[in-house]
DNA sequence: TTGACATGTCACTGTGTGGTGACTACTGTC
DNA sequence: GACAGTAGTCACCACACAGTGACATGTCAA
């Protein structure tokens, strides 16, 4: 039997940096590729790592995806995004996540072409995302004044609105696909939808957003 | 050298036939799983076809696509959404080009997803649509009133933005990617779209769409 | 120094994919 | 009926992927 000796050089024998290198890997990836892309293989070839690593540390791509989500700044952001402090009027309201939504893109267009392959995808971090929307939504909608608490201004629909954008909406529809309550893709849930719209777009114009302001 | 006789029974030997069922399962696989399921296999599968008959009759999964966007009512009905007869007023423009894309979301919601999936995937196809993208936003902008045309009031921001919903706009905005002269991700790029989502909210707040009214 | 363990490398299997060549069987024309 | 062309079937290739077993080597404690 001939005795097998390494043609590549080892590699820095450090688990933990090799480890991070795999998570930093899975984070450029997902930013440059998204979801699609993102592959074993693919990882340790970005990481430039052997795959057999990946399994050894993680188990697996979904448990590796998970430590990634726990890791990265991704999370944060998203329930940043999504509104920690809501505020009590509902226009102001809206319109600040509206305002917090744009400049987010504009500062970080990364996180939320993450978000948006996240919400097409339907990843299993998706759940993660969900937990967080739900929970906002929750928040914002114990944080409404009284006569309004949860009946005409549906808060929930602005919320899922606004958490990962239209896009989770729009390309859910066919699915049926619960979001506190209203199932998308139904009449009233697309009737909620509209007027939750409609609430968003007239707090937004009497916000202090004008063009040209920075 | 043995005899091969084929063991499945030989089908209808209807090539027209064929190639309409291949046509047709593009589709069903589209709607059901989007541009990411869609392969030779996927779709010979879905047809109950060997693949050679793809390639013989299509000449590969882009000609097949090719052949099932100009067959299917899919794109009519997207030039539809963007507007086929601009209406003179901005405000009732914007509107109603969102009124179109709620409607057509509550009636076809697999049309959309499909436009979603195109605009996430930048599948080939995308060309298709920007073409139609481009041509509605150049008959918008010839539409509107001499004050307005062309200055402050960005309609192809407009038009984008509504074009293939938001979500193209989130998506692609990593890439240095051009619409209309707007650089997608540069920081006049996003100050047209803030100045476009505004003057739309505001057309929309100002138009009959009214909750609970169909 | 020696042994145990952790770390890294290589080789391999099985599966799915896109793609092509070669075969069989049906159908219409002369 | 003989023939050509077409429709359909099968077998195969190269490649990429997820996943696993086995080997080599560095590190640290006894």
């Amino acid at each position: 039997m001939p005795k097998r000796t390494p043609t590549n050089p080892v590699r820095s024998r450090d688990a933990e940096a090799t480890r991070l290198r795999i998570i930093e890997a899975v984070g450029r990836l997902l930013v440059r590729e998204g979801f699609g892309a993102l592959g074993i293989n693919a990882v340790a070839r970005e990481a430039g790592v052997d795959k057999v690593l990946i399994y050894r540390y993680f188990g697996g791509i979904d448990h590796l995806l998970e430590a990634w989500g726990s890791t990265s700044d991704f999370w944060p952001t998203v329930a940043e995004i999504l509104g920690e402090a809501p505020e009590s009027d509902p226009a102001e309201l809206a319109a600040g996540m509206l305002k917090r939504h744009l400049q987010a893109l504009r500062a970080r267009p990364h996180t939320l072409e993450v978000m948006a392959w996240e919400a097409v995808t339907r990843h299993p971090l998706t759940r993660i995302l969900d937990d967080i929307r739900e929970t906002r939504a929750e928040q914002l909608m114990m944080a409404m004044p009284p006569p309004l608490r949860g009946v005409k201004f549906d808060l929930p629909a602005i919320s899922a609105l606004l958490g990962a954008g239209m896009q989770h909406l729009l390309l859910r529809s066919r699915t049926v696909d619960r979001f506190n309550g209203v199932t998308i893709g139904s009449p009233e849930g697309w009737e909620r939808i509209e007027a939750a719209l409609q609430t968003l777009c007239r707090a937004l114009v009497e916000s202090s957003v004008t063009p040209g302001t920075r």
